[in-house]
DNA sequence: AGAGTATTTGACCTTGAGGTACAAAATTCA
DNA sequence: TGAATTTTGTACCTCAAGGTCAAATACTCT
């Protein structure tokens, strides 16, 4: 009972997210989150009580959303090295195409956040862990494929990849150098 | 003439782009900066003109540095690949060392940047590309003394170290996990 | 010493961040 | 209909960021 909310919290929380993704934690003042949530400044924090509770719940969603994703990627049943070159690219892409190279919003705060900041550093880890962990099983059931020599190591090789990756999306915020990009995913899955 | 300068400009930049490195953009606010560097708030702007200008300065005196730095590890006349690695187990080693896990300034500030700061995009953009710069000519040379396979492409190895570099940067920001961010090291090395 | 020049400082200004308070509004239940 | 409950939105609060300014200070040159 009560006066029906106005608004979706569960869409609130995605809007957030891609707020938050879009001009950073500090960059985003409650009145804009407000105002791009469509709802009143008093209504944000009755509703989700700060801005920092706010922006946890909308980092853990993201977070979700993302593994899902990564998840569809290596789910496909292609072989290994095209899918890692299909996600590296997607990533790629995906922020040259984006005048702003606004990227990844894990990325973004794990670079951003204060190491104080423990619950927003314990998503952070478990986010890159969980992403690990997608990578190595696929990389385990690919040497059982025979696609991947035995004598890698496939958690070694999961870490590479994820690190390429997250070097990859800040290195593109300052260059749009296609080739250069390319030849580096090109090494990546080579490295594989 | 006039009256001295209390402080050195040049100590004071790199003053600055330490604490910009510790604390951030953003989060430097002009008060802190003038305490860090033992002046008054109007001194600073009188000597610096705004926090942005003293920002770039930092900035372009860091880079200078890191450069530097870089080029002593790669002029050692040892194997190609121990080189690497003692570069990647520096930073990582400095990370780990620092509770607050404050990293590289320039990391730090191709994230927290906003793409329309055309003049600390460039100056990234110049390190990022003086980086791979160095270590592209240092795998060239590794092939011609045989370390490395003449059929690798040596820029897109000095890409792909670089940006596992960058990766390794970030990851290191929300794990201690030495093992891991080893392996990665080794899979980085294996994969020149 | 005095003129001229450069640097220093704290006081002051405006703006907006992050958050609180409270009365009005919208619903359900009896 | 009225009581109870929940959400809404504006007005308001405090504090600090980023910056400006004028007066005081410290130097050089003549």
């Amino acid at each position: 009972m009560g006066r029906p909310k106005k608004f979706d919290p569960e869409k609130a929380v995605e809007q957030a997210a891609e707020t938050f993704r879009v001009h950073g934690y500090a960059e985003t003042s409650p009145q804009s989150l407000a105002d791009s949530l469509g709802i009143g400044k008093g209504s944000l924090y009755h509703a989700f009580g700060s801005k920092h509770e706010l922006f946890l719940k909308s980092l853990e969603r993201y977070t979700d959303t993302q593994l899902a994703d990564l998840k569809a990627v290596m789910d496909e049943g292609r072989p290994i090295r095209e899918r890692v070159r299909e996600l590296l690219t997607g990533f790629v892409e995906a922020d040259l195409n984006d005048p702003d190279r606004c990227g990844c919003l894990v990325v973004n705060t794990a670079v951003e956040l204060r190491a104080s900041d423990e619950p927003a550093v314990k998503l952070l880890g478990r986010s890159f862990e969980a992403t690990e962990s997608v990578l190595h099983l696929a990389f385990i059931a690919a040497q059982h494929a025979g696609e991947i020599d035995a004598d890698r190591d496939p958690k070694a090789l999961a870490g590479l990849v994820q690190s390429s990756m997250i070097g990859l999306r800040v290195l593109v915020k300052t260059t749009s150098d296609r080739d250069r990009l390319g030849s580096i995913i090109d090494a990546a899955v080579a490295a594989i």
